[in-house]
DNA sequence: GCGCTTTGACCCGAG
DNA sequence: GCTCGGGTCAAAGCG
């Protein structure tokens, strides 16, 4: 009884929460998260209040904490758990709650951010003007939307926008602080993403595994079987996105939503054409290399997990909190690498090592890098690196067309492992990179194993 | 009233 | 056969 009373009113707090008052402890906190210092505590908090699901609907009228309720509410020893886990990282925890806010964050809620001088989200923006929607309907997009555009010139807004998942994880924050309101409706409109085409949201759900919600979309094309999960990261700011089947359809119109100032996909990554690009070549490169390109289209499911770069912020935050290794945190391990250009640097060496033959390769690591276009070294496996507890080996670099910078390709060194993942630059920043999956690893992480190389890596990223 | 998100519940496959 | 977990459905709510 006591602990119900407790939680609604802990609740309705929650639900009151456009007043801030109440936000207070999240404003701090989110500020914190900017920061990378982590408000645990208050967060923690948050969270013990945010996980009576009962409160659920009043969530949605405030963007606050709960959507993890829903979660927590099915899970909570893990939503507990993993809260507290994050909690334990401090960022993490924060992004734990945030999620639940997360939402959609619209323009005034950039304007807010901007004011609220957040972040360098510039850094990132670097992106080149893709699409941008003005408004991002996926949650993670908002998010990162929020976060992004605070600070942002307008290009710059859009452009986060299509990167979406970028720096999700702040936008989250702020929207907390922002507004109730506007989260939502922003979407109202389909959303065009980032990658081009229109998505509806029909689900999300918490995986156990990660601390941040798993939102299914659909593409809203007629016919079109393509459905896309996307993920936060324990920031919630880096978004991973799987994508599931092939778009039976031409890109639609970016104009439409275009015609709100976006531009259409650029050169940078459009989730999904890249994508769908990288899904083929991945399978060419399956069946090249391993002779089996079914494998992927067995499961049909070509998952391509995108992560989203911007890993400065990222990389501070992963600093910060988690030492590694869970999944989770592995995704952290992973930013790091980009954020610290390993990854760039594991084509330098490569390069390097390879010596002329993948001269290429540093293109990746240079801006410049499309020096070759759908050119790509194959078999050199000298690099590995540690990624997200897993190792992985690059095995070619090519320049997609479309892209600016080339990508690389990198497959799991476990045996008989199917997990595969490319590389490539999201922008002119050496910093962002965008990191796709494909396939799924069928063994446990293999932390530890790293080559040298992999493992210095990680040592200096720490 | 429309379109979309949210979210609890249900379904189904894997272990 | 049971349990767990992921994916999907569909009612409810909102602008």
């Amino acid at each position: 009884m006591d602990e119900e009373a407790e939680r609604v009113v802990i609740a309705k707090p929650v639900a009151s929460r456009p007043t801030c008052s109440t936000f207070k402890s999240f404003s701090d906190i989110l500020a914190c998260a900017f920061n990378t210092s982590p408000p645990n505590t208050s967060s923690e908090t948050m969270v013990a209040a945010i996980r009576p699901k009962t409160v659920r609907f009043k969530l949605k009228d405030n963007p606050a904490p709960p959507p993890k309720d829903k979660v927590s509410g099915t899970d909570p020893g893990t939503a507990t758990c993993s809260s507290s886990d994050n909690l334990s990282i401090s960022d993490s925890k924060s992004t734990v709650l945030f999620k639940p806010l997360a939402k959609h964050v619209s323009k005034r809620t950039f304007s807010q951010l901007s004011l609220m001088g957040n972040i360098n989200l510039q850094n990132h923006l670097p992106l080149p003007p893709v699409k941008a929607h003005v408004q991002c309907p996926n949650q993670d997009k908002d998010n990162v939307k929020s976060t992004l555009n605070s600070n942002l010139p307008r290009n710059i807004t859009s452009t986060v926008e299509n990167s979406q998942s970028i720096e999700s994880s702040r936008v989250t924050l702020n929207y907390s602080k922002e507004d109730p309101t506007s989260r939502r409706r922003q979407i109202s409109c389909a959303q065009p993403s980032y990658d081009g085409y229109n998505w509806r949201k029909y689900g999300q759900k918490q995986v156990k595994g990660s601390e941040y919600p798993r939102s299914y979309y659909k593409c809203t094309h007629p016919n079109c079987p393509v459905k896309k999960k996307v993920e936060r990261s324990l920031d919630g700011k880096i978004a991973e996105i799987v994508y599931k089947g092939e778009h039976n359809h031409p890109k639609p119109q970016p104009l439409k939503h275009n015609s709100l100032g976006t531009q259409v996909e650029g050169s940078i990554s459009n989730g999904t054409a890249q994508d769908t690009n990288s899904e083929l070549w991945f399978n060419y490169l399956n069946g090249q290399i391993e002779g089996c390109g079914s494998r992927l289209e067995n499961e049909r499911t070509c998952q391509g997990r995108v992560t989203q770069p911007f890993d400065t912020i990222a990389t501070r935050e992963v600093n910060a909190g988690c030492g590694i290794s869970d999944n989770s945190c592995g995704l952290s391990v992973e930013f790091e690498e980009r954020s610290k250009g390993l990854m760039p640097m594991g084509d330098k060496l490569q390069s390097k090592r390879r010596g002329g033959k993948n001269s290429t390769n540093e293109a990746g690591t240079s801006i410049e890098g499309v020096k070759e276009p759908h050119t790509m070294a194959r078999g050199s496996t000298d690099i590995e690196i540690l990624s997200k507890g897993f190792r992985w080996r690059k095995y070619g670099q090519k320049v997609v067309k479309g892209n600016l910078y080339p990508r690389s390709y990198y497959r799991c060194t476990g045996l008989k492992c199917k997990a595969r993942k490319y590389v490539e630059r999201a922008s002119d920043d050496p910093n962002s990179f965008i990191t796709t999956y494909e396939g799924k690893h069928n063994h446990g992480i293999s932390l530890g194993n790293a080559s040298p190389v992999a493992s210095e890596m990680e040592k200096t990223n720490r």
